[in-house]
DNA sequence: CATGAATGAGACTTCATTCAT
DNA sequence: AATGAATGAAGTCTCATTCAT
């Protein structure tokens, strides 16, 4: 979807052709830099596998980085849009909350691990070893990101449905946190995820500890926990 | 004829200011790897900050990979070391976790980020953009690394405090997963963390994931009941 | 799931000036490998003296064992060019001989005695010191090499002009032993050597070897040594 | 054996246990330079096969160049020593020459091939590509070394029984041409080598060639008549 | 506009050699 | 006498980037 039109590049041509360049490069530079990040990733690569020359690359973007950055903004964007588009603002949280994540670990996976990676590895200012100022229109890119998710949080506390007792942020972390661990782990072990039964054990599982606290039930998990330290100690 | 022959292998010198260079290189190394990440680590800049010849590095280290292993290596243990020797074992399971929650954003924050990152982007077999053979020993540390978590877990489950209807795996990564997120929204904001008030925070929030959901309830009441008639007739 | 994807590989231009430079690399590098061998050879040396930038070199050769590779194949196949083409077919089997003994004492000589020693010292699997993997192609080059006067000397055996009780393998042997050991000999020495009669003076030795040994020469010779001994015991 | 004492080395420690050392590092540093050729041998894997320290081996040579002239030299002297002391002076010029021959091809076989080959490549003043200085007493090693079989030659002339219109340093090709050339072979191709057999066949092949052509067989008659008239009237 | 061609800068790595102990 | 330790110098190779055509 359309970016919020950053500065002007220079460099780009302008033009239907142009355009139509721009997004084979685009779509290929995707391919490359998740298969290979960053710095492993290489302008010849780029080009050879769209049997263009190395310098036509250059003709389009200022240069590798400019390159990467679009490409980690429009992945972003796809992943915005289809999640605003496709949310079912009208079912209940719970089924907003396992649509979120299901859409997530599915982009993430049909092209989206090797990109999540870059992400992580790649995009933040200069803190941890990146390529520094990669991330310049970071932040924002990651709030519009996770908006969609906290909006529904929000929405949930409004409503009842979500305690209110734990900041947003907290929150944010307790359900990206695990996806993406999930994700990290299917990737390194190899093994497939059946993504819809993740998705929906994930959500199974955090969903109590999004809701408020039952007061009688803490009570009593408490009382529980003490009888068996006494009994333990006795 | 001639005789095949293996090929020759530079071995590190094994003398005591020997032991103090390795320990010295693998100290700055940790540092440069975590600040640049494998990549972007330059030979020369770990060289440089020890005021010493880059073949000095050569002289100890076959080479960057290996020093890097060795950086990783040495980091996982200490993680591994610092949490097995202060665990509270007798502690209930819950206070348990905390402190094993605790220790890793302690141990991440302290210079860990970085290496967390090198870590989770070159740590893995072939599978994503990594340094590829980097991790070869790589499984077996990241076992060591959350066994005492998993161990937790698993009497967790047998003590009946922690539910058993959710594999192992799912409920590590409901762990790990918010505590990396957590930690990465600190590296990119660059916000300071209270690392004492999120582990409490996280741990309260996941505290109520982690217990057996619907039923419980029941049977707690069920539980209070049977007490209640057993003191009346005490 | 991320591709695995196979290895990028850059590719050398194909351009009418791309040939150029190829040219111009290979001869300069015939001269340096001629020189120097293989590993005092460098590519820092070949780049300098065609006054272009060392990068350029490995835009057109993979890397120094290629170009090598490539040098020697390009030597072979002038020499084996100059006699399939020049080889007087209708000529006797001796002046034939005479030929092929002729065309490489004068190739060798031009500017091939360093590149027949890069050839002996490198060019083999990975028996004896050598750059091993370098002669992968090798055995069929030098099959290709050594076939003329193969071909040769089989014809004179069916012609009844060279003897057939000794093996080919031999006999070549026989023809190009004498010829790079008299080459070696120049080069050590540095002696200059008369090319044309050396080759009439080693053809004319060689010759009576390669023919059917006579019988009644032979009981004459025994007749002599004979005669020999018993004066010089009397 | 004994090497002409050459200059004294100013590195080289005496005493009993230090010629120990020279010897040892003299018999690995062949071993060595036999298997990997003059540029691919180190120092390195010389002192780790002796368990002793690299710096040692600069406290007896004076350095990697020095030693490798000595083992030339030690392994010239051995041949010379061999063929010089075991040589049947008292035998016929072909059975001498056969010995010279088969003991060649012996020494060369049971650890030489590396050497020779470090010889032919590395053997040499400045033309060809080797070891420039190396070669600075090589002349006379070379002269001592093929001096048995010249004057072999030289007496076989005289006595007749060789060839006289043939300079003998190209009878001397004649002879050590096709054995180094079979040692090549035997050693690219990897094939064992019959020594006895080689020798024996080899001699045949060339004995022909070493005796007068063409009109020797004039004379040969001519012999055997005034042997029958000599006869007949005595 | 596209590209063929070239390259500067810098990376990792090897090894013979020195020197204080 | 032996060595542990260190290093200067050099080599091969990679890659993003530029520029004339």
């Amino acid at each position: 979807m359309t970016t919020p039109s950053a500065a002007p590049q220079r460099r780009s041509p302008a033009g239907p052709k142009a355009e139509q360049r721009v997004r084979d490069i685009l779509r290929v530079g995707r391919e490359v830099f998740a298969e290979r990040g960053y710095e492993r990733a290489t302008t010849t690569e780029i080009a050879q596998r769209l049997a263009i020359s190395e310098a036509t690359v250059f003709t389009y973007f200022r240069g590798k980085r400019e390159l990467c950055m679009r490409v980690i903004q429009d992945w972003y964007d796809e992943i915005i849009a289809a999640i605003e588009s496709g949310l079912p603002r009208q079912a209940s949280v719970r089924e907003q909350l396992e649509f979120i994540v299901l859409t997530h670990l599915r982009l993430f996976l049909i092209q989206g691990t090797g990109l999540c990676a870059l992400v992580l590895s790649e995009g933040r200012k200069d803190a941890g070893h990146g390529a520094g100022d990669l991330g310049e229109g970071f932040v924002e890119l990651q709030r519009r990101y996770t908006a969609p998710l906290m909006e529904l949080l929000a929405r949930g506390q409004q409503a009842g449905e979500v305690r209110q007792d734990i900041p947003l942020r907290l929150l944010r972390s307790l359900v990206f946190g695990p996806m993406e661990h999930m994700l990290w782990e299917a990737v390194i072990t190899g093994r497939q995820l059946d993504v819809e039964a993740s998705a929906r054990d994930l959500v199974a599982l955090l969903w109590p500890a999004l809701q408020a606290p039952d007061e009688e039930l803490q009570r009593l998990r408490r009382l529980r926990a003490q009888l068996h330290d006494a009994l333990s100690s006795a």
